[in-house]
DNA sequence: CTGTTAGCGCGTTCAT
DNA sequence: ATGAACGCGCTAACAG
């Protein structure tokens, strides 16, 4: 369909020069004469040529693509992201083939496959909330393509990662709330198999000790995400029989249901029932029911640095350097907002 | 970095037989013999073979891979959009180059070069809200390279795109206004160079006039979106000669806005003065004035609808065709909140 | 039914 | 300073 673009082939034929001489002359080769370099050179502007990069990629056996799954652009925390994941990728002429996992892991699977039948350089990773084994990842190391992961990191040991701790952040909220006066908190976590969510639970946990506060187990609940899910934990909380005063929600969707319900059973959000969540959206000033304060996760600088991790492994590893393992832990941070 | 990947050529040799025989049996070809097919098959497997894409990409003259820009996927509008393109494209072995120009003119034609260079099939674009002038995308049109553009189209005639009408929504807004009761409504609008904006004024004017009801100019005001400009658009409306008891809102950002001031100006939400909005956001239940109802402009399906057209151009393509002009216009829709 | 061969466009030795 | 020739992995036209 595009076979009318011209090639270095038709230019050495016009000018009865050879393909060599041509590709060298565009490359700036130092044995080229000056005179048949500016020669090349402007044929090749007046014929619009441009190389052709699916040659290149082939020739080269590099796509200068990297594969990005991640469960879904609508949070708003996934965006952000895959803005920090384009800005480098862009600034080092790599380019992002994109993929939404919708949280199935079927789907994902298929993803990756199909990214790796792409021949993507590498990957950029964020698995869904129900990925629990991790043999289509296997695979793309079995394949030689480095993968990268970011915030949802699957719990095995030797894969390159860039995560946000959660302890510290949560350490903070849960100082926020003991500071003003409440004892009895509750966590309304997420699913058990997130990473992100152990640290949570430590978090908490380790801030109580701190405290000399006994932790109690069943203050924490989990939800598997869902409306229902966030409900029925909400429910449970609030009719434990010690009385809950506060709540460390798993993040803003969560709360936004869970403050909902409370809301509607009557509850004072923020005054009987103080809560504090997980920053996902950008618009927490205009809801109805805001979260006293929030635990930021830095979307746009993880995407970055995994960005960047990648990068660099992909440069490493034409090296065939050692398969160490990188890991960028970034500190999650509480921010109270004063509205 | 891949090398040790198996070729065709690797399995031919293995079995003493020619690379062709293995292309075609691999292929399920009519004429190969049932025991060489299985054979090679088994070996194949065997040797974990996966063919070369970028061979084939480039043998072929495609990448079965389609370039996406959009301004932002931050915007939900846009992250459900680029839902639709991938559920499209993935059921169609084509795959998604991803760009957010941001708004930025700049970064759009950068990422529409780098896409050419990256020798996409055709593309998807949504242009920024500054994109005055269209060289970037004639030079993809002498290119050979199929452009779509969706919701946020360009105001030149020889392009094919899908969008959404707004004029149908917007008279359905007014409409139902008047139904309850309304007659002096205001119509706060975008800027006025937005095509989507001359839509909604004419369905608005449209909707009076089909009602009786004479079109007061003075009545529609127009906001530069910034947050100061939103306040002073609302402002004037509300200090009306007329007392205007209802306000058609360019969009939900806008609307938070109008409301959130209104508020404070003591004037009780959708019951001193109703507000009707264009739907952008996800959550307009979970706010704190939430608009009576919406303009639905149905993101998903502009996505699905453009990519389709585009695999269908890219279809024809290869069969030389006419350049027809392709549009698609979904009529936007009103949706009545009932919370 | 199967093998041989010729590209696809480019970079890259190896000669000259 | 330049050219000829090869190969990347695969498909397809042409020959048996």
């Amino acid at each position: 369909m595009r076979s009318k673009q011209p090639t270095i082939k038709e230019i050495a034929k016009r000018l009865n020069i050879s393909v060599s001489t041509v590709s060298r002359a565009l490359h700036d080769h130092s044995s080229i004469g000056l005179r048949t370099k500016t020669q090349v050179k402007q044929l090749a502007k007046e014929l619009n040529y441009e190389p052709n990069q699916t040659a290149i990629f082939f020739q080269q056996r590099k796509t200068f693509t990297i594969g990005v799954i991640l469960p879904h652009l609508a949070e708003s925390f996934f965006s952000e992201a895959i803005s920090g994941i384009e800005d480098v990728t862009y600034k080092n002429k790599y380019t992002v083939l994109l993929g939404q996992s919708h949280d199935d892991v079927e789907k994902e699977k298929q993803l990756v496959e199909k990214m790796k039948i792409h021949r993507v350089d590498g990957m950029l990773i964020s698995i869904s909330k129900n990925t629990a084994t991790y043999e289509h990842f296997e695979m793309l190391k079995k394949a030689n393509i480095p993968v990268v992961f970011f915030d949802r990191i699957p719990k095995v040991q030797d894969i390159h990662y860039v995560a946000c701790n959660m302890i510290s952040g949560t350490m903070q909220a849960v100082k926020f709330l003991l500071e003003k006066g409440h004892r009895v908190i509750g966590l309304l976590n997420g699913p058990e198999n997130l990473f992100a969510c152990k640290e949570r639970q430590e978090g908490y946990v380790q801030a109580l000790i701190k405290n000399r506060i006994k932790f109690d187990p069943s203050l924490v609940v989990n939800t598997d995400l869902s409306p229902e899910g966030n409900i029925k934990a909400t429910k449970e909380l609030l009719a434990h029989k010690r009385k809950v005063t506060a709540i460390v929600v798993f993040n803003d969707y969560v709360a936004m249901d869970a403050m909902h319900y409370a809301h509607q059973q009557k509850i004072k959000i923020n005054k009987d029932v103080c809560f504090v969540s997980y920053a996902n959206l950008p618009f927490t000033h205009y809801l109805k029911y805001c979260p006293m304060a929030s635990v930021e996760q830095y979307p746009y600088k993880q995407g970055q640095k995994a960005t960047e991790m990648l990068l660099e492994l992909l440069d490493k590893n034409e090296e065939e350097a050692a398969p160490t393992n990188y890991k960028i832990i970034l500190d999650s941070q509480l921010v109270v907002y004063n509205g």
